[in-house]
DNA sequence: CAGAGTGTGTACCATGTAGTACACAGTAAA
DNA sequence: TTTACTGTGTACTACATGGTACACACTCTG
């Protein structure tokens, strides 16, 4: 599996190929670093940055934030709060889907979603 | 709502009544840091210690984990862990939940473990 | 060949995290 | 009145986080 850092970079070189607008400096211009840090965080010399700027970064990339932040390590903050809103709860029904494969989540999901159940 | 350190001294305070192993000094150094330190935290001077020593402090106190780490603001890593495996299945899922009561949540829980569904 | 744009190396730094070390005053028992 | 606890105030710190600032060498274009 890539890390975070070569993952951003394929695809900024991906999208660079095409259109000037995805250099390192533009791009880190966009989401408001130095080029020298995202060019660094991108050869993982650097630790992943913020989930803010994680967050910009996927949207620069017309990336998924939450597995762009899972990339690096990081829980989306909205989630973190969902869950401390009801931790036991949460922690015990996420243990359990831990083993669970990812069609049966879905089911789940799917059924909370159409409320037929 | 009480503070995390208000609550840790609420119930240390109420076993420390019936048995003197619970000072603050005693039970700082079960969990392996300076009575100062566990004093300022108590009454709040001070941040929440590491994941770590709330888990040491929740085993003493005979407290839950992860209401405990909740109340400090933190998420357990061994759920924070199983989130990144697949962050979008669960990061729809957990924002699915949000809306959801205690109750239906709890109903999910249960058919999960149990298996029919 | 000047100028603009490219990526990158080196050095530095402000803030936050997670504490330690030690002294001090009060209390209770021997 | 010494001894052994109790809780707490002050001062300090090692390490991690999340970056900035700037120079440098290269390439491409007018």
């Amino acid at each position: 599996m890539s890390t975070f850092g070569s993952y951003v970079r394929d695809r900024r070189a991906g999208l660079a190929q095409e259109d000037c607008r995805f250099s390192v400096r533009q791009v880190a211009g966009r989401i408001g670093v130095e080029p020298s840090y995202l060019s660094k965080v991108e050869r993982d010399q650097q630790a992943p940055p913020s989930a803010a700027k994680i967050r910009a970064l996927a949207l620069e990339l017309g990336e998924d934030p939450d597995m762009l932040l899972a990339m690096a390590g990081k829980v989306s903050d909205d989630l973190k709060a969902i869950i401390l809103r009801r931790p036991r709860l949460f922690a015990q029904l996420i243990r359990q889907l831990d083993e669970q494969p990812d069609h049966a989540v879905l089911r789940i999901v799917r059924e909370v979603r159409d409320g037929n159940w």
